[in-house]
DNA sequence: TCCTTCAAAATTATAGATAATTTCGCTTAT
DNA sequence: ATAAGCGAAATTATCTATAATTTTGAAGGA
């Protein structure tokens, strides 16, 4: 099945999700020639792809010199997590006063998979699901779509330290986010939130 | 002389320039043929350049059904607000250390050219450079990059708003935040800065 | 041994051509 | 009149080919 109609958006797709398991390294050139190649298309679509790429934050571009998988500093790792915590705050800001619920059990259901996830790919799916599922009903697409890329480059450093052992964390912050949306105090859910966000991003021990 | 090397992102920047300013208006149909024939290019260099102006919400693309100069709805304009108001203030907050006085100094005169501007664009202009004078020093490309495109859809709303009268408003907001700011109330810059880019974005009387 | 130079190879960027899809306007039937 | 159907024109998406630039690596000189 076609996932996204264009190819340009396909191999973007596939590409992306190769950058964030971090099955490519950072640094590693992408040479349209060769990925071309692989997807048995021209270079083309594979130069759009890398646009989108380079609009998200997982490539980046010098002109005639080609795209690289864009590395990431410990700067550019809380920079990322700074932004994500001032933007997921305020989705949930706007999200609240829609929230259901409906929506907060099911965000509860989320968060007990993630519980029991067995790996860390598993784990970080169902985490990015539970913030999508309480921050989707702000109704604000570009704030979402903004999010979710940034949550694509907190996965890249999450993945990237932490592939080989790994314990599924019983996550108190969101169960705790939960229990304070269920009282109405949103701003009270948001500081910890923004506190799940910022210390998310910490590096591994 | 190229502004930028690459065709594809000369011609991204022009297209750009031109929607920003509402020379074209939302909903405007770009078709790749007619804008390569306008360059005297291909259509490749101008899809790419299509593709950026997707990736920084000035354009919206419909596979096989072409791009549109993206349009903007008064809850746009809204969440294009909130969003820059939570990463203005987190820039601010970051870049607060290495604001010297000599920087302060700098965006006062910046500050007075707007004040003496004939007309919107250029009064814009020097508001932008306002901004990115006091948040660049947080030294955070990603956020700075962000920030960047929510003015210009900013822009976008003010340039359609009032385009025939206009009158230099003195900006006492940006004489307050540069008052808190040499005053060390980094906090209290953050607070003002926040309101002025909110109340920035309501509609125009 | 190390640096410079220069040509071959690889790679990017653009152009031109083609296939596939959508849009538009006309005809025709109700 | 109005709506459905059909075909031509326009448009998008892709491919193949070409020009321009960068990288690579080897040869020659310091």
């Amino acid at each position: 099945m076609a996932k996204d109609d264009t190819l340009a958006n396909q191999i973007a797709k596939t590409l992306a999700e190769r950058i964030i398991s971090g099955r490519v390294e950072p640094g590693t050139p992408l040479r349209q020639d060769h990925v071309a190649e692989e997807f048995g298309a021209s270079h083309v679509p594979v130069r759009e792809a890398f646009r989108r790429l380079e609009a998200q934050g997982l490539a980046v571009s010098e002109p005639r010199r080609g795209v690289r998988v864009a590395g990431f500093s410990r700067a550019e790792v809380r920079e990322v997590a700074e932004m994500r915590a001032a933007l997921e705050v305020l989705a949930l800001q706007n999200a609240a006063p829609h929230l259901t619920r409906a929506i907060l059990d099911q965000a509860e259901e989320i968060n007990n998979e993630g519980d029991n996830a067995p790996d860390v790919q598993a784990w970080e799916q169902a985490n990015r699901k539970f913030h999508r599922t309480l921050l989707a009903p702000c109704g604000m697409p570009r704030l979402l779509k903004a999010i979710d890329d940034l949550q694509a480059a907190s996965a890249r450093f999450l993945f990237s330290g932490w592939s080989a052992e790994w314990e599924a964390p019983t996550d108190r912050d969101h169960s705790a986010i939960l229990v304070a949306l269920r009282a109405g105090q949103v701003e009270h859910a948001g500081a910890i939130l923004r506190r799940h966000v910022l210390l998310g991003g910490r590096s591994p021990r």
